[in-house]
RNA sequence: GGCGAGUUGGCGGAGUGGUUACGCAGCGGAUUGCAAAUCCGUGUACAGGAGUUCGAUUCUCCUACUCGCCUCCA
């Protein structure tokens, strides 16, 4: 059985992985709070543990892992806006969960076994705190209920602060019912305006971080195996959530593998609105950059590294992947239900990459060797394992040229293969200047004519085809 | 101020105590009517300083710089 080696954030270092049962291995990765389109660091995440969750699944089997990717529906920000745009909270956050799971489908994500809503869980949420209050880890005050952070005595060691330290450097408002400055709110009260469930501390609702403790518990029990997220979520939520499983279910030691991928960057900045260079994945799959380019920048570079997206990576993983899908290099026939054929393929040097601490660089590396040397079965089934199209040159064609539709599809390559046979006519006549007339011509619209070795003609689009260009020439 | 990550050839980006990926670009060649595509060949880089070692890009320490978190954030 291949040994997965992890790094762990609990103890900074690479570890082999051991699952606590390996006839069910748990998995479970912050989601998204819905109440905005995904931006493009929101894909990172997905996509690392994505590919995770495939490797564990082949380790495994299929039916050895459990992967849980939450939901946050309940939260301020949602709450602002639904009273700006004027549309109700289930409206908003309804819309917005369809959106994430289209645009992260877009780049190849499998969907999780579960991914449950937090307003679902309140009454769970609603239990733990009572736990929590009782076994004096929380108490309420003025409405509210917080943790006491002095009584967990690990509480920061997940990210290396010390409660004192925190407080010395804290630039946070303390509220005047805390106890200690770092106490974190497991409910607050709410407004009549404001989404809010009975509790017997009042009509309210939860603070950020509970519905993650509680939702593992409900789906993973108290000792699972891997927790992961991006790594901004490390202190607070993180930490806030070892906190509170850890004291209500003091008998197990919640995840024991901690991941964190690093955070992603615009042309060399953090992405942000005031920047300018804030975009979703939306944005992207509407310009036209294909699902699968934005997954294969996302996989070149190591999750435990920042990662720059640039115009020059989008060009070049775009390069990439079309000579991957050249069907005059690919002859091995696409088949949706492959996954036997996948299984029994996929390259022992990409699932060592993999294995170690998910070196993805490193595969896309291996694939280029297989691609080079002519290893097709073991490409193919390599390139889809890691979410990748191969042998699929249709459906990335269409992919990369949304507004090209079947039929136009159809005309442009009659026209195309008019325009080659007169050009063939010309160079039989010996008549070069028209047939290069006729290929620069083809390539200043976007497509590129290549002659094979038995004399025929083969042609493929490039980047900025242009379907009028090519009407002008006929 | 506190905590953490990082600095690899023109660019991107892995990895390793000694044999120095991979991709893009470049260069040379084959091929071609000319191209393109393709194929073959080609690159001795690891921030700076000190130390450990037979030997360090890889380990330790120091310095510089970059970035993230500490407030909502993946």
């Amino acid at each position: 059985m291949t040994t997965i080696k992890l790094h762990n954030t609990k103890t900074r270092q690479r570890e082999v992985f051991t699952p606590i049962d390996d006839k069910n291995v748990r998995m479970y990765v912050c989601g998204p709070t819905v109440y905005d389109r995904a931006h493009l660091g929101n894909a990172r995440p997905v996509i690392v543990f994505d590919v995770l969750n495939r490797l564990l699944r082949h380790v495994y089997g299929n039916d050895h892992v459990t992967y849980v990717r939450n939901f946050t529906d309940v939260d301020d920000k949602i709450n602002a806006r639904a009273a700006e745009s004027g549309r109700s909270i289930g409206q908003i956050t309804a819309e917005t969960t369809q959106w994430f799971l289209e645009d992260m489908a877009a780049v190849g994500a499998l969907e999780p076994d579960h991914m449950p809503r937090a307003t679902a869980y309140i009454p769970q949420m609603v239990s733990m705190i009572e736990g929590l209050i009782a076994k004096g880890h929380a108490y309420a005050a003025e409405g509210h209920v917080l943790f006491a952070v002095e009584s967990y005595k690990k509480y920061g060691a997940l990210s290396g602060r010390s409660i004192d330290d925190m407080i010395a450097g804290a630039r946070v408002e303390v509220a005047p019912y805390k106890r200690n400055p770092m106490d974190f709110v497991l409910w607050k009260p709410s407004d009549a305006d404001t989404p809010g469930w009975d509790s017997p501390w009042g009509r309210g609702r939860p603070g950020w971080h509970i519905e993650c403790s509680a939702m593992a518990y409900e789906l993973l029990g108290a000792h699972f195996d891997i927790h992961g997220g991006g790594n901004d979520l490390m202190f607070p939520h993180h930490e806030n959530e070892i906190a509170q499983s850890c004291c209500a279910h003091p008998e197990s030691e919640f995840a024991n593998v901690w991941m964190h991928n690093e955070m992603l960057q615009v042309e060399g900045k953090k992405m942000s609105k005031s920047l300018g260079n804030f975009f979703t994945v939306r944005d992207l799959l509407d310009q036209g950059v294909p699902g699968e380019v934005i997954r294969f920048v996302m996989l070149s570079t190591h999750y435990r590294k920042p990662m720059d997206w640039t115009d020059k990576k989008r060009d070049e993983a775009e390069k990439t992947l079309r000579e991957w899908n050249n069907p005059d290099r690919i002859s091995i026939v696409s088949d949706t239900a492959a996954s036997e054929f996948d299984r029994k393929h996929i390259d022992n040097d990409v699932m060592d990459c993999l294995a170690e601490d998910l070196n993805t660089p490193g595969a896309i590396s291996v694939l280029h060797r297989l691609f080079k040397d002519g290893n097709m079965e073991q490409f193919v089934a390599s390139a889809r394992y890691l979410g990748l199209p191969a042998a699929d040159f249709e459906y990335f064609r269409k992919s990369s040229i949304p507004a090209m539709t079947e039929p136009i599809n159809v005309m442009v390559a009659n026209t195309v293969n008019d325009l080659i046979g007169a050009r063939a006519k010309a160079k039989s006549e010996r008549n070069f200047s028209e047939a290069d007339r006729i290929r620069d011509g083809l390539l200043g619209a976007g497509i590129r004519v290549t002659d094979r070795k038995d004399g025929t003609s083969g042609w493929e689009l490039v980047a900025d085809f242009d379907p009028a260009k090519l009407e002008a020439l006929k």
